[in-house]
DNA sequence: GGCCAGTTTCTTTTT
DNA sequence: GAAACTGGCC
């Protein structure tokens, strides 16, 4: 047996080793999930796969970095020679090298979010249709969504459901504005995130020049991580390269249920169970041992899931047999929240000796990472904020970006609208709508319409200056490499002027931001990271470095050893784990978000994220909530989040803070009266119900009928442990999982009998 | 016709 | 709190 196989245990050596065929695993948080995919990769090399047939697919750029990474330990120099990477980065590079059987050309533009919001509300106003009713994030998201389940424009306007669904929405033309949008795109030869595996798949399907052979012949072995996060239109893609006639079907599938957080992204459960039915031949393999965590955690996250109706049945366990229980802070405003929690931070430290890097600080929505920095600052602490408003998204940034985009890409509007009159050329509002106007009733570009002759003498002065000066940097974008016409857009579109203008602390950090990303460009020049097999892949030109920043969300200084505490939005914290995680803001309509409130399966999405969320701790658990917090520009006051009560109370270490009323109290029968209580939100606990009396827990017996505070009534099956370690197994039959473990000194039981 | 400043609107999560 | 938008001034 290779060496590295032992350090696997049984299921996870299994799963390792069975190279052929159609394979799915089951993993729970901790269970060595990674461990199993990158051990695999390995296992498949030994056994004489060359790197670059294997294909792997991941979400995150941060999982597809550290698979490589964990790959190349084991393996070596071969490592980089595996396709490991985002589903969007390697099919763009995909794309990028056939774009021309689609029709696109290889500099094709990619659109990020802004831009296709920017996009959409123009063609909003366009169409001449009220603003209010066609909010941009909406109808981006109704299109997105059709194209993840491989609905065209045309289908949509035929399909009757959707029509129906859009009037009683009161957006009737939504079908309209999704054709505009394609059309736009198309013209302006970009494609937005979804386009990126839509066109993958059309590329495929349309099989022009036998393409998709090529593709098959090429990836024998396909690896997909987070499958329960795949949407439709993914599955789509990675099914037409492993199912065919005489396909040897080896593909290696990576999920868990339980930890499915992008059904708002058009994720869909639906794909494991068709994954079972289009590979019958699947061998199935469930890793349920946590080697994470210790019990408390586990327990806790075991209670929370429970509350979960629909899960593919799985426990979670650990070996571990001592460890913190949860640590429960209760705020009255965030920036208390987070002054406690870097006071926290600071004697954890201390007490446990753990290094900054070790401690992660998650929240719900990006924005409230905010107070965390400061009172982290205010301490000393170190800190790298992943995500949110990344470094590629800064204006600054983005407008020197624009001028590259244009230079190898003209007809990209959005580029073009961008820095038209940036810096300042006295080319404002009116122009650009008559530009606008002229092209899209022409069907061409805002470049191509600046050949028409409809302005004033001065108007068209201006436009030609303009457009010589685009005319330059694509001529040099053929010549020279990324980083020199990097910096000759910046000098000579006036960006370099302009900023240096600007001597406030704001201004000052908008050039770092400049020289930032110049220096990234050199790096990328430099590199000689991304060398496989095929033509394209030393590509230096901006329009391949274009391609590879437009999916980068954050600006990675590959600083590895650099000791700084973490703060993320629990999504990004998936894969992730740390030996002290706060899990911070849990309140009602924050996390669980207000958008989520409405139906079960949003909550059920949310809850899934907060087990994620808590199983990224080792040893320590801390959760924290505030009565206030300022939130969208104004003060609101959140109830403590619902799933801090799902928790059971033996996994608190001051459960006293923990105890809230239940949202519903399905589960507690009240002898009379209406319920009253509304809760406040300043004291949230409501007490017992007043008939209710808490025995002493020596008193409990086996075999007692007793009632619990939450749970209703119940039978104790059976104690464990003495004195006051005594657990007992109690059947409540009212409640969802009805046999739970309660350690006796915290539970509030009345004997009954 | 452009520019600026004050006003309104919309707030999740990721590629 | 930030970004989009509007109205009044040059």
């Amino acid at each position: 047996m290779n060496e590295f196989l032992k350090q696997l245990n049984p299921v996870q050596r299994q799963a390792v080793t069975t190279i052929n065929g159609p394979i799915m695993v089951i993993a729970g948080p901790g269970s060595g999930k990674t461990r199993v995919l990158t051990f695999r990769i390995a296992n498949l090399i030994h056994s004489g796969v060359p790197p670059h047939q294997v294909l792997a697919l991941t979400f995150t750029n941060k999982a597809a970095r550290e698979m490589k990474e964990r790959i190349a330990k084991v393996i070596g120099e071969k490592a980089r020679r595996v396709w490991a990477g985002t589903f969007h980065s390697i099919f763009s590079r995909i794309l990028r090298m056939e774009s021309e059987k689609l029709g696109y050309p290889p500099t094709f533009s990619i659109y990020d979010t802004e831009d296709s919001k920017t996009l959409i509300r123009d063609i909003i106003k366009t169409l001449g249709l009220e603003k209010n009713q066609y909010p941009a994030g909406a109808v981006l998201s109704r299109i997105s969504n059709a194209k993840s389940n491989l609905i065209t424009w045309k289908a949509y306007a035929n399909n009757p459901e959707l029509i129906s669904r859009d009037q009683m929405d009161k957006r009737p033309a939504m079908h309209k504005i999704y054709k505009q949008y394609v059309t736009r795109c198309e013209k302006a030869g970009a494609m937005d995130f979804d386009d990126l595996l839509l066109m993958t798949f059309r590329l495929f399907y349309e099989n022009k020049d036998n393409v998709v052979d090529k593709y098959r012949q090429k990836f024998t072995h396909l690896l997909v991580d987070e499958f329960q996060d795949t949407n439709f239109l993914q599955y789509a893609i990675i099914k037409r390269l492993s199912k065919y006639q005489g396909s040897p079907e080896n593909i290696c599938i990576v999920g868990d249920d339980a930890q499915s957080i992008y059904a708002f992204r058009g994720a869909t459960i639906s794909n494991i169970l068709d994954f079972k039915k289009d590979f019958p031949t699947l061998q199935t393999f469930k890793l349920e041992q946590n080697y994470r965590s210790t019990p408390h955690i586990v327990g806790a996250a075991n209670s929370v899931i429970s509350h979960n109706a629909k899960q593919i049945k799985k426990k979670i366990w650990t070996e571990y047999d001592s460890g913190s229980k949860i640590n429960l802070i209760k705020a009255l405003s965030d920036t208390e929240e987070a002054r406690r929690i870097a006071g926290s931070i600071v004697e954890q430290k201390n007490r446990y000796h753990y290094e900054n890097k070790e401690i992660a600080i998650l929240y719900r929505t990006n924005a409230q990472s905010r107070v965390f920095e400061e009172q982290l600052r205010r301490m000393n602490i170190p800190y790298k904020i992943y995500g949110g408003l990344s470094f590629y998204q800064r204006k600054e940034v983005k407008d020197l970006m624009a001028y590259l985009r244009l230079s190898v890409n003209q007809k990209d509007d959005e580029a073009f609208r961008r820095v038209i009159n940036y810096p300042k050329r006295g080319i404002g509002k009116t122009t650009l709508d008559k530009l606008m106007t002229v092209a899209n009733s022409e069907g061409v570009s805002a470049w191509e319409a600046l050949d028409k002759d409809i302005f004033n003498a001065r108007t068209t002065g201006l436009l030609r200056k303009f457009k010589e000066q685009i005319k330059k940097l694509s001529g040099a974008a053929k010549t020279t490499n990324a980083y020199d016409l990097a910096n000759l857009a910046y000098k000579s579109s006036g960006m370099l002027s302009d900023l240096a203008a600007d001597n406030s602390i704001e201004g000052m950090s908008r050039q770092e931001n400049i020289s930032a990303l110049l220096d990234g460009i050199k790096e990328f020049i430099e590199s000689d990271e991304l060398i496989t097999d095929l033509p394209g892949e030393q590509d230096k030109s901006i329009s391949s470095y274009l391609q590879s920043v437009a999916l980068i969300t954050d600006f990675d200084e590959e600083k590895g050893d650099d000791d700084q505490v973490l703060l993320m939005s629990a999504h990004a914290s998936k894969g992730l784990e740390f030996k002290s995680v706060f899990v911070v803001g849990l309140e009602e309509n924050l996390f669980p978000s207000f958008m989520a409130k409405d139906s079960s399966s949003g909550m059920d999405e949310e809850r899934r994220l907060f087990y994620v969320a808590i199983t990224r701790a080792m040893e320590q658990l801390t959760l924290s909530y505030s009565n206030s917090r300022y939130q969208y520009g104004s003060m609101r006051f959140n109830e403590p989040s619902r799933f801090l009560a799902e928790i059971d109370a033996e996994h608190y270490l001051n459960p006293e803070v923990a105890h809230f009323d239940e949202p519903e109290q399905k589960m507690v029968s009240r002898v009379s009266g209406p319920q009253i209580q509304k809760r406040g939100p300043v004291k949230s606990y409501v007490g017992p119900p007043k008939d209710f009396k808490v025995s002493n827990p020596a008193d409990i017996k086996d075999g007692m009928k007793v009632r619990h505070i939450r749970f209703g009534n119940g039978t104790v099956k059976g104690i464990e442990g003495k004195n006051e370690n005594r657990v007992a197994t109690i059947y409540f039959p009212d409640s969802e999982n009805p046999e739970k473990k309660i350690m006796l000194k915290f539970a509030k039981l009345e004997i009954l009998s």
